[in-house]
DNA sequence: CCGAAACCGTACCATACCGTACGGTCGAGA
DNA sequence: TCTCGACCGTACGGTATGGTACGGTTTCGG
């Protein structure tokens, strides 16, 4: 009733919620181009095809539209690093296929530059960084940290190992010297092949460590 | 001859070089707190007293300006934290001493303010992060890395240690979680004991990997 | 088929920006 | 004392910004 009929592809609210997707996709884009500041609110309603004030119908302020993408980019990759550690098992393969894809995904352009944008923004909008932190490391920290737990109790690693930070190190290790090669712009993308490397050097260096 | 007497405490060239750097020194401080973009030639004008015209009879433009700030804030800790692992000796106590000081030398506020400055640039900018990564982490991925060879050969280290992965791999342990969120703003500024603390457990997973 | 709501295009406001220009002032060197 | 260059204060030009207003048009529910 209040949401119109399913038989028509174009209720209102639906919509509303395209436009809403569709803006927030430019936004973002503009936005980890050019950073907060460096972004306009005219070049994205320019680019998004509409007219001002309609952008302004859907977000009240730059600053609201800033949170509203953050938001919508931060809820994206929460499975996908977390799944690699979901089954459990011996540390060897789930910590290198973790360390992997979590170093593929941290590499990805669209997401060096969320990062980049955090970090630039975290200083001056301590919420911006805070955000971040929640929906993204905070988790994968979590989530290592148990995974780790739960193999120390089962042998696998050493009984006196902090499962936090041992869960911090493996984490640092796995980003590795690329990561910041990358966001520092100084190198090309890796190839597969350096990432598996990177991850298989910073599995060793764990179970070194941390192994029973 | 050419730079006048030195009787007189201020001559030409002396005061134009004093005002440059009070101009360098005001423009960092406004860089690093906006950002680029944030940043305004005719606050940073009105900060250092004069008046713009007076400005950009030093620096041709707001982009020049920016690249003398960034070169003159990078070369000041170069030895610093090189210093640490000058004399060589045994690696527990080298390293961790220079784990200590590097952590504590990146979580100055300066220094956190100047690197978020340079991973947000340093995309649109390439040569902004290159120039850091020159005079910044280059440095310390090399001397770090001469060290542990040195100590490699000396027996302190296995005898398969790969020189380089070693010592990027103890910078990244080095820099911790607690470095990350710093940057990220959600936690307050350690303590002391907390630097010493992370410099120990990096030294301890470091030489549990690459020890004799 | 009507009425309302959403949307578009455009013009507009106030402000701020970078960079320039210009007349006045002050201090140093001759 | 005179000259000259550096500096100051200020104002200005041109542009871009965030945000608003408004009339015309499309779209959609009833």
């Amino acid at each position: 009733m209040e949401t119109g009929k399913l038989q028509h592809p174009d209720s209102g609210d639906e919509r509303r919620e395209r436009k809403r997707r569709q803006i927030l996709a430019v936004a973002r884009e503009i936005f980890l181009r050019d950073g907060y500041a460096g972004a306009s609110m005219s070049e994205i309603s320019a680019c998004v095809g509409g007219s001002k004030g309609t952008l302004y119908a859907y977000f009240a302020s730059k600053s609201e539209l800033f949170r509203a993408v953050l938001e919508d980019s931060l809820t994206r990759h929460e499975a996908e690093v977390s799944g690699t550690i979901a089954g459990g098992g011996a540390p060897g393969e789930v910590l290198r296929a973790f360390s992997e894809r979590f170093l593929e995904v941290l590499l990805r352009p669209e997401n060096l530059a969320l990062i980049r944008l955090v970090y630039a923004e975290a200083g001056r909008f301590p919420e911006v960084g805070q955000a971040f932190y929640d929906s993204g490391p905070a988790n994968a920290e979590q989530h290592l940290a148990d995974y780790i737990r739960g193999a120390v109790e089962q042998g696998y690693l050493r009984a006196d190992t902090d499962p936090l930070l041992a869960a911090r190190q493996m984490i640092l290790l796995s980003q590795g010297w690329i990561h910041n090669r990358r966001l520092w712009n100084v190198t090309p993308a890796p190839s597969e092949a350096e990432i598996r490397e990177n991850a298989h050097a910073a599995v060793r260096t764990f179970l070194a460590a941390f192994g029973a």
